[in-house]
DNA sequence: CCCGGCGATACCCGGCGGGTATCGATCCCC
DNA sequence: GGGGATCGATACCCGCCGGGTATCGCCGGG
């Protein structure tokens, strides 16, 4: 199987279009339906249930999608990677590492200045992203490491170590009635009706339902706290950066969040290896 | 990237000859020549040291020959997990297990036991291989379980429940003057000149350097103890199995080994989860 | 019933992957 | 030191396949 066919079904197969998967591609309908079949022909397999008003997966359809991805993701973490070892004896930097933005900054400075007294520290480069992009970055060769945080992150397919746990507290607006307790209970913040913990989107562009706002980002959830729109159970760390405008208060029974350090499970970069062992030392 | 010069690169990479290299890929010199020379324009790197008596790869080559592999691997796994999830319907084996021939064989019986009596249970082909081998045919798509024994086979990569845990017990020919003891230590098992511990062929063909016989798999070690050989440390289960020429004495301070079910992470079959489950209640 | 949307088919072209012949460099050996 | 052997690179040719345009066939909706 040949990375494009892979990557003209996976075009197929996220748009269920053919015409638009083909516009996605930058080549013409007819070819694309070809090397589809083709592809077809040579696995045996039927992949996708045409009739002439619609399209969608079979079975087998919906394995390859998501095998390929995962297939795409090593193949263009191959090349990313590639590229890099060849750029890092120019002195470009060694490490990329990614984080959620607004998450672990006090932790995340402490690893930097730690990492960058080492003897042999190469350079980092630091990338904030979206909740649930980091494993893909890592996936795909984009980044070589980065800050997770447990149970909210997946850390399946990584190799992890972990780095600090802490308790959540709840962020309310300042002057709420709850601010003045010295802690509460998950059931009391979910008992707030006018103030919803709000819904974030799934890494596949999907949202649950629910009541509350959906939110993109740290700011955004920050703001429409501030506005008395929602609240949020967020770990301990996040005290330290609140606007005035906000309160924090101890959530009790909360799970407590562990940030670990994870990293591709073949990885084999001397860099890489130095900064998990100094993280390991914080 | 296509899989096509990923595999020619890797074919070179291994045989560090680009005739050798072409004879295995049953194709002309010239166009692997070629097909490697472009690759490296189009990474923009240079993967080999070429003179015209040597072929030796560069940093660079060396972490695509990795990532490469990686990449490779995951392009079968889509295939072949593609054609079985079509074959599925069809009602052939459901799921592939692989373990360690010759270890285990009481708690993988008691496992497929357990499972088959489960009302949604479908079939399961046993696949047994040497060490080592396991992770690899995981990783291809060749199979979706497989029963490991930490410490010695790693499982990056992969996820994992632990299952049971054991202690070790040396082996020995029978009639030998440490069967009479209750338990020995490792360095009295390390002491025994004449019978040194065997070394096992690496997972890339090689093997260590070292005093004892080369074995490749359970048999043939068993047999070389029983010729006064060698001896053996292994997991207490392979007492039950003892052919009456051998006997076994615990070793007190040798790792304890843990067997533990393990499939790739991204699985998400019905049945793989229904089998984990189980092996979880044993 | 006709039109519009969509995938499949038919057909053509150019580029690229593969082949053979040969070159050029380097090491080995007498 | 020169000749042969070895091995990768180069030159050149061919046929296939991937990509394009034009068009068909099916089907649902107004």
């Amino acid at each position: 199987m040949e990375t494009r066919e892979l990557r003209y079904f996976v075009a197929v197969a996220e748009e269920l279009h053919f015409g638009r998967a083909a516009e996605r591609l930058r080549i013409a309908q007819p070819p694309l339906s070809r090397a589809i079949r083709q592809l077809e022909r040579r696995l045996g397999v039927t992949l996708f249930e045409r009739t002439s008003r619609a399209v969608g997966l079979t079975e087998a359809g919906s394995v390859l999608l998501r095998e390929g991805r995962a297939a795409l993701d090593a193949v263009d973490a191959a090349d990313r990677r590639t590229r890099r070892a060849a750029l890092a004896a120019t002195g470009s930097p060694g490490l990329v590492l990614v984080t959620k933005a607004g998450a672990s900054s006090e932790l995340l400075a402490k690893l930097l200045d730690a990492y960058a007294a080492e003897p042999d520290a190469v350079g980092i480069d630091v990338l904030l992203c979206g909740p649930g992009d980091q494993e893909r970055l890592l996936r795909d060769g984009r980044a070589d490491v980065a800050l997770l945080h447990r149970p909210f992150d997946s850390t399946v397919g990584l190799d992890t170590e972990d780095l600090s746990t802490e308790g959540q507290v709840v962020v309310l607006p300042a002057g709420h009635p709850l601010t003045t307790r010295p802690h509460v209970r998950m059931a009391e913040v979910a008992a707030l009706p006018d103030l919803p913990l709000p819904r974030w989107p799934g890494p596949d562009g999907t949202s649950p339902g629910g009541p509350g706002p959906l939110v993109h980002d740290n700011t955004q959830l920050l703001q429409l706290i501030a506005l008395g729109r929602a609240c949020a159970v967020l770990p301990e760390a996040a005290r330290v950066h609140l606007r005035d405008d906000l309160a924090a208060v101890p959530v009790l029974d909360a799970p407590t969040v562990t940030t670990v350090i994870a990293w591709p499970p073949h990885s084999r970069s001397l860099a890489l290896a130095g900064l998990v062992r100094t993280a390991g030392r914080l």
